[in-house]
DNA sequence: ATGGTAAACTGGTTATGACCACATGATAAC
DNA sequence: GTTATCATGTGGTCATAACCAGTTTACCAT
C-alpha cells in the first residue's frame, strides 16, 4: 500500500509525505493494529511497504517519537509506547485549547479590558521601548464547565493602531485566534514558570474558594514567529480544579 | 574550517560530526560571534564553510533549534534566538542535577529506607504482578545549599535480588546515578504532574516551614529505556523556594 | 513614481546509496 | 558444555543530488 494511493482522493498536496506516513502508523497504533512494546516493521520494511525512501519513513517515526508514540532501540528495533506514555506532550496552548483537551468546555469573566502603563518589571519582559508605552492589559476569570478554574492577568504588546474589543473577545473566545487572525501573530515559543502561592482575599472571592487556599501559579512570556514579546500572562489556578501534566525526555 | 580540522587531535571519533558541528555553532552564539535575531549564514554556505554535506548542517541546526538557541523561518533564514530563550529546556533531570543546574548544593537527610508493599495505587503506577510484590520505599528530606526544600517520598521497583544501602545512597548522593551504575537502568522518560497543595503538620514540620503554607506538588513515574515503570516519585517543594520553569513549543 | 513580475535567494522535502554502531542468534573452536 | 567469533538484522550517520515552497530584491513595463 503506497502512501499516495490512501490520500489520493485528496487533491491537495501540500501536506508533506512523511506527515502523511506519520498519521498511519499513529492510526495503527490507536487502532490496536500494533500493541504497545510490540516492535514496528523494521525501517527498511516500511520502505518498500510503503513505496517511499527509507529518509521518508525515519523522519514519519521521528515525529511520533517526538509524541511519544514510538521509541527507538538502537540495534533492535522501534516499538510501541506504553499507553501511559503516548500523546503526552508538552505543547504551547491557549487557555481554550488545554480546556478542551482536558475535556471540559472553556468560558471566561472578562473583569478589565484596557489600554495601560503597565509596572517596569513588565515593560522590562515585553521589551518595551519608552516608559510611557502602553499594553492592552486585561483581566478575566477562566471557567471550566462554567465553574471557576482561574484568575488570568494578561499584558499584551501590540500595535496600537489596532484594537480589541470585549464584544468579538466575548465572540471569539480565544485571545490566541484573534491574534493569528487578527493580527497574523502566531505564538510560537514561550517561557512558563510554575509556583504554588495562597489565594488573597480578592483572589479567594473571585475564584469562589476560601483566602488561603492553595494557588498554582504560572507566569508565561509568550514569542511571536520572529521571536519577539508579544504578552506576558500570569494566572492563578485553584489547586484542587487545575493540575499540569508534562512528558519529560532526555 | 572543517569540522575534522577542529576535533583532529582527539583519536576518539564516535561522535557524529552533526553533533560537533552543533557544538561549534552553539559556541559562536555563546561567544556572541552572532547575535541573538541576527541570521546565521543559509545553510549551504554552512556547507561549504565546513566542508560536510547539508543533511548534516541541517542536523545540526536542528539540534540548536531544539535546544532553542536558533529558529527558522521558511525563505527568509535562521536567526539566533533571543538570550531568554536559550538553553530553557524541559528535560528529565534528578534532584541531584537539578540543583546544579540552578547553581545550588544539593542535599539530603534519608528518613526511611525500606523494602515494603506499597499501597494500592503505587501497585498500578508500577505495573506490580502481585498483591504482596514489594518495593524500596525511600523518604528523604532534600537539601538546597544546606536547607530544606523538599520532602520527596519514592517508591522503586527493582530486582528484588539487588540491595541498596544507606550508606552508598549517602555516598553517591543521586539515586539516578546508582540506578545507572548498578543495575544499568537509564531514565529515559517520565510523566510529571504538577500541582499546588498546602503543608500538613508533619511536613511543615520537617520542611522548616508553617502548617497551611503553600507547597508545589510534584508526582513523576519514571520509565527505564524499555518503558517499563521504575519509580514512582512525590515531592513536596517548599513554594518559597522553589520554582519550576519549562519552554514550551508549538 | 508605481506596480507587477521574474530572478535569486532562503529553508523544506524526497530519493538513492553507502557505511557505521549496536544487538542477537547461529556457529565454530575449545 | 562453554566460550569466542561471525553473520545478519536493526537503527544511526553521512554524502550527493534534485526539486518544492516561501521571501526578498531587482528590474522592467506602465
Amino acid at each position: 500500500m503506497s502512501i499516495d494511493s490512501l490520500d489520493s482522493l485528496n487533491p491537495i498536496r501540500k501536506v508533506p509525505k512523511y506527515y502523511r506516513l506519520a498519521n498511519i502508523l499513529r492510526s495503527k497504533i490507536e487502532d490496536h493494529e500494533w500493541e504497545p512494546r510490540q516492535a514496528i516493521p523494521a525501517e527498511r520494511q516500511l520502505e518498500i511497504v510503503y513505496s517511499t525512501s527509507r529518509i521518508t519513513v525515519r523522519k514519519a517515526i521521528d515525529v511520533l517519537v517526538g509524541q511519544g508514540y514510538l521509541y527507538r532501540e538502537h540495534g533492535r528495533g522501534t516499538f510501541v509506547s506504553p499507553k501511559k506514555l503516548q500523546k503526552k506532550i508538552v505543547e504551547l496552548t491557549s487557555f481554550t485549547e488545554d480546556m478542551q483537551v482536558r475535556g471540559m468546555k472553556p468560558g471566561q469573566i472578562i473583569l478589565t479590558l484596557a489600554r495601560v502603563i503597565p509596572p517596569k518589571y513588565i515593560r522590562a519582559k515585553l521589551e518595551l521601548p519608552s516608559e510611557d508605552s502602553k499594553v492592552i492589559f486585561l483581566e478575566r476569570i477562566r471557567l471550566a464547565d462554567g465553574k471557576p478554574i482561574g484568575l488570568q492577568i494578561s499584558y499584551l504588546n501590540l500595535p496600537p493602531d489596532v484594537k480589541i474589543t470585549r464584544k468579538e473577545l466575548i465572540k471569539i473566545g480565544s485571545l490566541y485566534t484573534i491574534l493569528r487572525e487578527k493580527f497574523g501573530i502566531a505564538p510560537t515559543e514561550a517561557e512558563e514558570t510554575l509556583e504554588a502561592t495562597l489565594a488573597s482575599e480578592r483572589e479567594a472571592k473571585l475564584l469562589e474558594t476560601d483566602t488561603g487556599s492553595p494557588l498554582l501559579f504560572s507566569s508565561r512570556l509568550l514569542f511571536s514567529q520572529d521571536r519577539k514579546p508579544v504578552e506576558f500572562v500570569k494566572v492563578l489556578y485553584r489547586g484542587d480544579r487545575y493540575k499540569y501534566t508534562i512528558r519529560l525526555t532526555r
